[in-house]
DNA sequence: AGACAGACCTGTGAGC
DNA sequence: TGCTCACAGGTCTGTC
């Protein structure tokens, strides 16, 4: 699910919804998810007032007043605010009640996603040491590409997707940014000339701008923070089009795993 | 160091 | 209808 046009989507909903609200109860329904959630962080985040809402990489941090919530959604995780007469559901693993009577509820089947509490910033920090830079910022450029891609023989796809290049960039987006700058997935990354990256770059902020301004892209159960689905679907060009034709020149959509994962491309276009 | 496979989980849809 | 199998938006770990 969750690439950062849908995070993105979540991150604004969410803003718009329970920015000033006091956590009054919080309980986790189960002592992990994809990492532990562990019994101290209740006390610790009980009381407490959201402050900020912001996205880095595919991630969601909540600014408290005195410590931070940083959410990952994994495949199928999704965030959600509830009234309170709305009953839980399988696989909500936490949830949040709000002064405003609202909760916020976490809901992951696949339990890929995480949420983790800190109390201090730098710990928060640490958290995104190790990310590239963010692909709506200027710092994403054909020169940044073209450097860091030198020798290395790896598909340029899964070169964009590798999270310490830049972040947010997942299946779906690499394969249809990809399409339209006209790159095979498999080509080495460090053979894609200089002008191709400038292709590529553009094709990438394009399509999150695009998928962000539509509301994401729901495949099965992506849901923004009022569980309305995204509609960026349907513009989608070739992710999920195997054997159908291609939109552009007919020629029947292929597909090739790369990294474990499947990944759609137009033989003739790219 | 870089690149890959496998693991983590559950739900869904295709095929028999 | 009901079973089995492959596959799914992400990322971390271990191995070569």
């Amino acid at each position: 699910m969750p690439e950062l046009p849908e995070v993105q989507t979540i991150v604004t909903g969410l803003t718009q919804l329970v920015l000033g609200e006091q956590i009054q109860t919080v309980c986790f329904y189960r002592d992990n998810i994809r990492f532990p959630l562990l019994k101290s962080w209740k006390k610790s985040i009980e009381g407490q007032r959201i402050d900020q809402i912001q996205r880095r990489a595919k991630l969601i941090i909540m600014t408290l007043d005195q410590g931070y919530l940083l959410w990952h959604m994994g495949m199928t995780g999704s965030l959600r605010l509830c009234s309170s007469d709305e009953p839980k559901r399988q696989h909500d693993h936490v949830e949040m009640t709000l002064s405003c009577g609202r909760i916020l509820r976490y809901h992951d089947p696949r339990r890929f996603g995480y949420l983790k509490y800190f109390k201090d910033e730098k710990k928060l920090l640490d958290s995104f040491a190790h990310y590239g830079v963010e692909p709506l910022s200027e710092a994403f450029n054909e020169q940044y590409l073209w450097q860091l891609s030198r020798g290395v023989r790896q598909p340029v796809k899964n070169f964009i997707m590798n999270q310490k290049i830049v972040v947010g960039v997942g299946n779906i987006y690499a394969c249809e940014a990809l399409f339209i700058a006209k790159i095979h997935p498999e080509t080495a990354a460090g053979k894609v000339t200089k002008k191709s990256y400038k292709n590529l770059i553009n094709s990438i902020k394009t399509v999150l701008q695009t998928a962000i301004k539509q509301g994401g892209t729901t495949l099965k159960d992506f849901e923004n923070a009022e569980a309305k689905p995204g509609y960026f679907q349907q513009a989608l060009q070739v992710y999920g089009r195997k054997a159908q034709p291609c939109l552009t020149c007919q020629t029947l959509i292929k597909t090739v795993k790369l990294g474990g994962r499947n990944s759609f491309y137009c033989p003739n276009c790219q």
